[in-house]
DNA sequence: CTGAAAGCGCTAACAG
DNA sequence: CTGTTAGCGCTTTCAG
C-alpha cells in the first residue's frame, strides 16, 4: 500500500492527529512542528487518501456532470470549463452522459449520489419531481432549467431568437417556422415563447415544427414540416438540427439562403464549419460551464451558513453569417 | 445522514455483517434471510456507501480519463464511449483536460492517483518516465502510444497516413508536405514516419513542415512553411490543422483543392461539415474508448491473476472526398 | 450460516 | 500546542 498519515507521523515522531492538522489545519500546529512533519511527508511521498478524508468530512470533493450528449458540440466547452473550474477549487468531476434519455438521467443522478458532494445538470430532460427529488438529498445546479429552491444558470435564450426572429422579418420574411427539439425541453419553450411574442409584436405569421431530435438527423427529419408551412425564414433548436435542414432542404431542391433562410442555436464551430456559414444566436457554454461549478461550489460550501439559491443569467447574441438573406420573390420549388 | 448497513441490520434484525453478505456476497448467506434483508434494504431506500467501500476493499470503481483538450472534436466521442463502457462495467470516470499541457497532465495523474484504480491517458504528451512512474502506482492505459509494460490502444495511423499519402501520389502530386502536431506527439512520429515510407517508396519528395499547435490557428500559421515547401500535396496532423491550412491558403490565395490538395486526419465532424469537404484518414475514437476502459479494467481485475499488458489495434482508412485533386499544371500563385 | 470484532486512513472533539 | 480516543460505513477474518 502507499505511504498514509501513520508513516509519516511515525517518521516525524509525532502523533498522527499532528500530522493531520499539519496538513489540513496548519494554523492549529507549532510552526515548527508544522515544517518538520511537512518535510518528512513530501520526503516519504505522502498523498492524502481522498477516500478515507471523504468518510470521515462526509465531503468527497468530487462533483458530478450529467448531459445530454457529449458529443453534441453545445456540450465539450461546457465540460471543459466546468472541469477546469471545479479543479480551481479542488473538486474533481464525473462526466457522463444520458445520451437524452430522461429515465438514464434519473438513474445516472442516483448512482452519483452517494459519492459526489453535488450534481450539475445540464439542459436536463427529466421530470420536476425526480430533480426535486435529488435536490433534497443534495445540491443540484440545473443549466438551462428554471426549478423552485434549486440554483440554475440560464442562458438569455429568449433574447437570442427574439434577435433571430426579428432579424427574419427585418430581411423581409412574413412567414416563419420555429423548429424545436425534443418534447419538455426547456429550452425549446423559450425559443418557442421568444419566437411567439416577437412574431406577435411584428405581425408574422409563425408556425411550429416538431419535435424532433436534437440532431442532424432531426433537422432532416423536420424538413417536410417545414415545407409544407410554406415558411420563408426557420429558426432551428441548434445548430446540428440547423445543418441537417440546411442539408435536407437542398436535396429537396430548397437552396439556403436563396429559398430558405435558416438560424441555428449555440454557435457551436459546427456552424461556423458549414457552407453555407450559419447566422445563429450564440450560447455562452464556457461560461456557463464555470457559472455552474461556482454556484454548486457555493451551494456545497455556503460561506456564511445561507442556504439561498442564485440564478445566474448569460447574455445570448445573434451572429449573422451566410445562412440568411431576403425571401425570394419566386415562388418556391415544388 | 443518509440510510446506512447499520440501520438496515437493526430494521431486519441481523448483524451488520450478515448485511454486507447479503449484499456483496449472496451465496454466503441463506436465501430466506437474505432477502428478508434485501427488501428491507430496498425499502429503507438503503443505498451503499461508495466511499466506505472503497476505504475498506480498496478499489474506488473510478477510473481517470485523461485527454488533451476536451473541446477538441477528436476526443469527445472517445469520452463519451468510455465513459459508457466504464458504466457497464460498474465504474465511474473522471474526465479531465490537460490544455494540451504536459505539466498539467503529470499533475492531474496525480492527483487522481489516490482516487481511481486505474487511468487512461489519450494521445499522451508526458515524457515515458512520468508515466512509467505512475505505471508502478496503478494501472494507465495509453491511447496512441506505445511504452513498455502498460497496455495501450492504437490506432493505425500507420495505415491511414500511408494510404493518404499514396491517395496525393496517385492523383499525380510529386512533392509532398506532411504538418505535424505537438512536438513529442506520438501520432506525429507514425505519420511522418509512414508518409516518409511510402513517399521514399513511390519515389515522392517529401517535407516536414512543424511543430505547429494542434489547432486551426496551428494550420494557419503552418501555411508559410507549406507554401515555401512547394509541395502540391499536404498530409496535416489532424482535421482542425487541415481546416486552418485550407482557410489560411486561400487567404494567401491558394484554392484547395485546386492549387493544393491536403489531407486531414480524424474524420470528426468537423471535416465533414467543412468546404471543401474534408479528404481524411478515419481515426477510431469511439471504438478506443471502449477498448481502453476495457483493456483498464483487465488490468485492475485480472481474471486469473495473470499481469499480462496487452495491445489492441485499431483499424483506420481514408475517406476521399473534396479537399484532394489532381495537381495543377499552372505554376502556383505568387 | 451468522455474530463479534478489527480495521481501512483520516478527522474531530476532548483532554492535558 | 499535541496526544488520546472515537468513530465515518463498510468488509473481512475468526469464532461459534
Amino acid at each position: 500500500m502507499a505511504v498514509t498519515i501513520k508513516d509519516v507521523a511515525r517518521a516525524a515522531g509525532v502523533h498522527v492527529s499532528t500530522v493531520s492538522r499539519a496538513l489540513s489545519a496548519p494554523h492549529l500546529v507549532n510552526s515548527l512542528t508544522r515544517e518538520r512533519v511537512l518535510k518528512v511527508a513530501t520526503d516519504l511521498g505522502y498523498r492524502p487518501s481522498h477516500t478515507a478524508r471523504a468518510l470521515t468530512t462526509g465531503r468527497t470533493h468530487n462533483v458530478g456532470l450529467i448531459v445530454a450528449d457529449i458529443a453534441n458540440p453545445f456540450f465539450p466547452p461546457i465540460i471543459k470549463s466546468a472541469q477546469a473550474r471545479a479543479r480551481v477549487h479542488g473538486y474533481h468531476v464525473f462526466v457522463a452522459d444520458t445520451d437524452e434519455n430522461p429515465r438514464a438521467e434519473e438513474e445516472l443522478i442516483h448512482t452519483f449520489a452517494r459519492q459526489v458532494d453535488g450534481i450539475v445538470l445540464v439542459s436536463p430532460r427529466g421530470t420536476n419531481k425526480a430533480i426535486t427529488r435529488v435536490g433534497e438529498e443534495l445540491p443540484v445546479v440545473l443549466v438551462n432549467r428554471r426549478l423552485a429552491r434549486h440554483s440554475s444558470v440560464l442562458m438569455d435564450i429568449e433574447h437570442g431568437a427574439g434577435r433571430a426572429v426579428g432579424h427574419l422579418g427585418d430581411l423581409g420574411h412574413a412567414h416563419i417556422a420555429v423548429v424545436l427539439g425534443p418534447r419538455g425541453s426547456w429550452t425549446g419553450g423559450r425559443i418557442r415563447a421568444a419566437a411567439e411574442a416577437t412574431a406577435a409584436d411584428r405581425g408574422l405569421r409563425l408556425d411550429v415544427v416538431a419535435p424532433v431530435p436534437p440532431t442532424a438527423e432531426g433537422g432532416v427529419a423536420a424538413v417536410p414540416g417545414v415545407l409544407d408551412s410554406g415558411a420563408t425564414g426557420v429558426v432551428a433548436y441548434n445548430d446540428l438540427v440547423a445543418i441537417g435542414l440546411i442539408e435536407g432542404l437542398a436535396a429537396r431542391g430548397a437552396a439556403v439562403p436563396a429559398d430558405v433562410s435558416v438560424v441555428g442555436v449555440d454557435d457551436s464551430f459546427a456552424g461556423r464549419l458549414n457552407r453555407p456559414r450559419l447566422t445563429t444566436v450564440a450560447m455562452p457554454g464556457a461560461a456557463a460551464g464555470r457559472a455552474a461549478v461556482d454556484l454548486l461550489i457555493q451551494a456545497i460550501e455556503p460561506p456564511d451558513g445561507s442556504l439561498t439559491t442564485a440564478e445566474t443569467m448569460l447574455g445570448t447574441s445573434l451572429i449573422v453569417r451566410d445562412s440568411t438573406a431576403p425571401p425570394n420573390r419566386r415562388p418556391r420549388p415544388e
